[in-house]
DNA sequence: CAGAATTTTTTTGAGGCTCGAAAAAATGGA
DNA sequence: TCCATTTTTTCGAGCCTCAAAAAAATTCTG
């Protein structure tokens, strides 16, 4: 079952956990690294000294900071930007875009696009994702071999391997493999990811005293989404992607839902739910395709102004987002919650009836002390947690091999 | 944050590896604890000579099987029982049991006793518990300082640190610190795990190869508990045993919980719930404090003869758990399924209505291939479970010290 | 401004661990 | 009895980490 630990692995492990070190802490000194991680200097030294030959950790200016301590001055060590480079690709509705991030998480080159997801032919929709790359490598900025990981994020489902996207909302395609297309068209490791997930990743990097080791990234969208770390990993499903809060039940036959089923969550709390409540549709009327950006904020406005459907809408998000996470939270025990997308900028609407509702759950026990951020603007978090993936990936299986990254595991969020 | 691999850490692991190929496989030769660790045979080899030296393993007799191969027979390792023992105690509704077992895993002493759980004082249940204990150490089979684990299980909520059970249904006293006080009475570490939990550790030790990395323990009683193994690991909640699915919430402002709040799934498929549907008392009606086992067996024999609110009451608690279910698959993806306990035992009763439920779920989408076992008897699988958590704890933290055994994880599970 | 004090980093030697290869041990078959 | 075969042990090599000492690079002090 699980392995034994051979002697060379020990070299590994601890050159991963120095490079971890320094990713996390910017410039540390040899000292610091020894610190953080319970290494002795020596073998701190002996490390560094080959990260440095080879490339891949560089010595700062000593002139940084006039250190005003006696003794020799430390040396911070920081990452080379120039010892690889990874690409993000986030596929999100009608819009791709693109990023080319330096070893030390600089955007060294990046491109944008609109795209028609909803209508577009699988072969297109590859097409487009294929090409947006092939203009980006080709990019004379870039040196192609430098590239070394893709990861890609897209709204809906992948699987644990992170190479497919079984499902997704953005198109009626499903099952693409994209990690594989990627990889046999550019010959560059690719992984396929959730786009909540990546959010979660890029918390934890944002604001690791708040986002440590347990808390929630729910993204309130035209579809409800979720990325959870917990005891310090992401969390994913044993199949795929996992965590599909949208799609737990809030009412048994309830509303009808995007998936095709009834009561989701999702189908109250999702910008369709709340477009449809507030238009008084009925709730078996068919989900909308899209509502912009601008229309939920109008309907968040005359929420604000007078009470009518429109704040009835938002309150029934609040009770069913309320519910769904007290059940959550049964399972799992509160944690932070960060709520992310154009809906966080509606969270005034929905607290309310949200923590009503939480209060009346086993996992609202201390329904007071649970604490929500909001973050209207999911696409940059998204591209950072792609990012940082990418770029811990590199850490760990090309500067460090032998240690398995495994793809599906939040190991390497750290 | 993480810590680096020391070096005399590797030798540690390594010996708890072969101690843990060696519980697994019963009788290994050092030829196959070589394949199954991965590791060389030198290694093994030197490795199992410390272990015998220390009275921890002991070669098998020869003689065993009459080798039909050529060449130099395999000889056997295995656990040496007298090398400690460990001691299990389990607490449910009016009902205290206790077994000492040795390091092979034998029962060698154990004592049962019935108390009236629910309305004893705090003291008087702490007494009870210290004396039967303090009973068996006195037993002469038992060498005391052999004894070097006691492991509680309990029904309820316990801590992660699993040291308290912090609410349970079977007493009123809350936050009793169990593992602490055994621990200061008798100078012998002591864990005290949720009885779920033990139930989903058992099974994994039963049968290895249906329940494995990804499972799910259900316990169908007077309440209803979870026991969760995800990806290999015992999956608990961050701060306390967590896995409540009991109490997620199956209808929104539904019937009245056990635990004081509306609409959980207990609430519907509990014993209490299921007696109080089938004698249409009303879902506010207060839920009965007990059923008997022979009570329920009763209904459901009734329930079987004819339709009737008997059938319309399994068919409901079926409803619930199929709802439940559905909505931590959406979570975690679909996974074997164990239901335990008197009800399990009504399994044909619940099942149409679970399966139909399920079916209606985002995580039901393969609901016809998800399989469910039923065990209509908890306590064995509870106290089998006890006896392997607290026999791996001893495996990894006392003859192979250094390699921590968290607490709260399910890391020992294996 | 020189030398003392202080802090960081490197060097060195010791001790441990695992591994591969070879040797030893234990058995069945000819 | 001797050979083939399989398991187990022994032995030396190669790494790795660690502690201690040495070296390096500063600031402080008189």
């Amino acid at each position: 079952m699980s392995v034994g630990i051979r002697h060379d692995d020990l070299r590994r492990r601890n050159r991963a956990m120095v490079i971890a070190a320094v990713r996390r802490a910017g410039q540390p000194s040899r000292t610091e690294i020894a610190a953080t991680t319970g290494l002795s200097h020596s073998t701190i030294s002996a490390i560094s000294a080959d990260l440095i030959g080879e490339g891949i950790l560089a010595e700062g200016k000593p002139s940084d900071t006039g250190s005003l301590k006696r003794g020799r001055p430390q040396v911070g060590l920081g990452l080379n930007p120039e010892a690889a480079a990874v690409m993000t690709v986030v596929l999100s509705l009608n819009f791709l875009s693109v990023t080319v991030i330096d070893y030390a998480g600089q955007v060294i080159s990046e491109e944008q696009r609109r795209l028609d997801t909803l209508t577009m032919s699988r072969e297109a929709l590859i097409g487009e994702c294929v090409a947006i790359v092939r203009r980006r490598l080709d990019d004379p900025d870039i040196d192609v071999r430098s590239v070394a990981r893709i990861a890609l994020a897209i709204q809906g489902i992948t699987d644990t391997d992170a190479r497919a996207m079984l499902w997704s909302p953005i198109t009626p395609q499903t099952d693409i493999a994209f990690a594989d297309i990627l990889e046999a068209e550019f010959g560059i490791p690719a992984t396929m990811e959730n786009d909540c997930n990546m959010m979660a990743v890029a918390l934890r990097w944002r604001d690791p005293e708040r986002y440590r080791d347990d808390f929630i990234a729910i993204l309130l969208s035209h579809g409800i989404g979720m990325g959870l770390v917990l005891k310090g990993e992401l969390f994913t499903g044993t199949h795929s992607s996992g965590g599909e809060f949208g799609h737990m039940i809030h009412r048994p036959g309830g509303a009808l839902c995007r998936c095709g089923r009834r009561g989701c969550v999702e189908a109250y709390a999702g910008n369709y739910a709340i477009w449809r409540n507030a238009k008084q549709l009925g709730e078996d009327t068919e989900p909308v395709a899209d509502v912009s950006d601008a229309q939920m904020r109008a309907l968040a406005a005359t929420a604000r102004e007078r009470d009518g459907p429109e704040r009835e809408a938002y309150r029934k998000a609040g009770e069913a987002l309320g519910y769904g996470l007290g059940s959550l939270f049964a399972l799992i025990d509160p944690a932070p919650v960060a709520m992310v997308g154009v809906s966080a900028a509606a969270f005034d609407l929905i607290e309310p009836a949200l923590r009503e509702a939480i209060a009346q759950t086993a996992g609202g026990q201390h329904s007071k002390s649970i604490s929500f951020d909001t973050e209207p603007n999911e696409l940059p978090l998204i591209r950072e947690g792609c990012a940082m993936r990418a770029l811990t990936f590199v850490d760990q299986e090309i500067f460090a091999p032998g240690v398995p990254a495994r793809a599906g595991s939040g190991k390497n969020v750290a």
